[in-house]
DNA sequence: CAGGATCCAAAAGGATACTG
DNA sequence: CAGTATCCTTTTGGATCCTG
């Protein structure tokens, strides 16, 4: 009883600390990336020197993905600059192209910053350290 | 009616790439990094020339988590080793302090990266631009 | 081919109260 | 102080079918 009394004064007096993040830079782009698929999105678009890729592309090298997933992605990433689409109506059917933006394709270094983070501190795996890896495509820098 | 039965054809026709991405390094670490408030504690812990800190003190920071949360991110990057935990209870109240390890430290720079490809590319936030943002922390390196 | 629409299941996390 | 327990809401994404 004593005890709840005292406990309850800590935690009273810890609790003046309060600050916001939310408009941080960092969490906003964090935001952005954090979402499942994504990075799978934007590897597969760099793969092969970052040439043109359609949507049922995209869709067929992500198995398990369902349109709808990829749609709202690929919007997302649209709408924050990482991703360009180009729609070829001139036949049928129409295809619509996606690339890379120079500012994703400046993120894909931050994914093979945090490839080489893995590989140095937490996980063996023989097909990631080759050369090349077939999974993400990225090569071992350093 | 006919267009139907082409495109059934186009669709089966390219459904013939498949591969699998599980277990690459890459995922499995985003996998760790990607979930709600993993980059603030570690943003948190960071702060302060990386000294000790208590369960009560991130809580507090960290606006808006729940115990429970905070609880389970801290054991799933405990368990990664990105963090270390130290119990002293040669006192009451018992205290737990936590701090980055070597890789978790290591991890920071990443997050340093994240935020500079931020601010490159898309937002504008005077707080983060400045030396030392209040928010992340994070000096601003280059 | 490139999605849109609808419905549903799972999971993540918040609110709140409680404890040694 | 450092959590645990319970309940509940919200978010997310999968399944499936449909269309121009």
């Amino acid at each position: 009883m004593i005890f709840s009394i005292i406990w309850i004064l800590i935690y009273i007096i810890g609790s003046f600390y309060v600050d916001t993040m939310k408009d941080c830079t960092l969490y906003k782009t964090v935001d952005i990336i954090g979402k499942r698929w994504t990075l799978c999105i934007l590897l597969e678009l760099y793969k092969g020197q970052n040439e043109e890729k359609q949507f049922n592309e995209l869709k067929n090298m992500l198995q398990n993905i369902t349109p709808k997933t990829l749609t709202t992605r690929l919007r997302e990433l649209e709408q924050q600059g990482l991703v360009r689409k180009k729609v070829d109506d001139s036949s049928i059917p129409i295809k619509c192209k996606y690339t890379l933006t120079d500012s994703g394709e400046d993120f894909i270094e931050i994914i093979q910053q945090i490839k080489k983070w893995g590989l140095k501190w937490k996980f063996d795996n023989k097909e990631c350290e080759k050369s090349q890896c077939k999974f993400c495509g990225l090569e071992n820098i350093e």
